[in-house]
DNA sequence: GTATGATTTGACCAAACGGTCAAACGCACG
DNA sequence: CGTGCGTTTGACCGTTTGGTCAAATCATAC
């Protein structure tokens, strides 16, 4: 490894290939169903060259994972207290949604680790996770209670959220066994509108 | 091996602790997570003598997944043409809530085969789930065109109630990290069938 | 161009893993 | 009570895997 110093081209470059390439077969099998062979081909290196540059395969895995989890959370960080309470939903269930169709490899890492007990980022949901959700939780009720939308328990509403758009990046193979050819995004976006519209809407 | 004479209570009892340890690994640790000594172990065999049972860890996987699909679609293979629309739907929610939360190893199992690309499964899903899901939207569609219950796209509401109540199972310690001490399950019941009410009432 | 540090690699190692096998053990039945 | 078949296991094998290391190669600054 080299010294602390600002990184070279090639540092960034290999550094940048190596995290793609984790993101890639980690996603795709799992912590333990990834070989470092498997990572390095990805990258277009050696395995000892990519040993190089991250000392074991669970720092790659951690360096993925916690690059990912901040961008990750950014949606729900963006609900606005100040927005109008139904749009500003519906606009973070399409940010999702947009995550899940544009970002599925990322989705799919952390669906892998969740569903195995999140040994590796337990921590993080039980304090950063759970500390914004809280956060965001208030809002949602201080809503429901003020009549803007209409009552709902807001910890499920969000975990819907979650669950609803997830699925179609966690669950992405078996969506399109079911539906053959039809486009597994073309109809989501409005069915999601619709329900959320129907959920939320006062009175 | 034995012949394939009438098993013996010794086999029976092996067998279906073999199957029993094997569901608790594969689905907390993935297919190529899961070892054959720890399967052994929680089964309460060495490693020789689980292989006198069943041929190869594949052999296993097969056996636990295949002995569980059957039961784990009967939920959607109960929804009644002849029932009133809205509650069918409602009680097949519930029965699949009901599921996540007495066998959420079986939801992981599935979890964890579905995210990596279901390799030992897809042709199951293409083939069997994909026609049962056919048969289903019919009814579904049929309901909503008679105006039972509010127009909605069938795929896709049959997709939500997959993703909400297995998120329960599936995503568990990440509902339990923002939850807290609350009971995962205390108000979901309640939360879904407000959720699908409001969905597909009619009008 | 050459010295220096960054980068790359072939060869290698120890541990873990899936699976095999012959021998030992145990249980039921005559 | 002994014989035969079902059952169990310790020892072992070949392969895969994560990781190491010394030597070779490359890039760059002087």
């Amino acid at each position: 490894m080299p010294k602390d110093r600002a990184p070279t081209r090639i540092q960034q470059k290999n550094r940048a290939a190596i995290l793609d390439a984790a993101l890639e077969v980690f996603s795709a099998q799992g912590f333990r169903g990834a070989t470092v062979d498997q990572i390095a081909t990805v990258a277009g290196l050696s395995k000892p060259n990519l040993l190089y540059y991250f000392p074991s395969k669970e720092a790659i895995h951690n360096a993925v994972l916690s690059q990912l989890l901040d961008t990750w959370l950014d949606p729900l960080r963006a609900l606005d207290p100040a927005g109008d309470p139904l749009e500003e939903i519906l606009a973070y269930v399409q940010r999702k949604l947009e995550m899940s169709r544009d970002y599925p490899r990322e989705s799919r890492l952390f669906a892998n680790e969740i569903v195995q007990g999140a040994p590796r980022i337990h921590d993080v949901l039980s304090t950063d996770l759970r500390a914004l959700v809280d956060e965001k939780v208030v809002v949602i009720k201080a809503w429901s209670d003020a009549g803007r939308i209409a009552p709902v328990h807001p910890y499920h509403l969000i975990f819907s959220i979650w669950s609803l758009t997830q699925h179609y990046a966690d669950f992405e193979v078996q969506v399109r066994a079911v539906l053959g050819d039809e486009d597994p995004f073309a109809a989501t976006p409005e069915f999601m509108e619709t329900l959320y519209r129907r959920l939320l809407a006062p009175n």
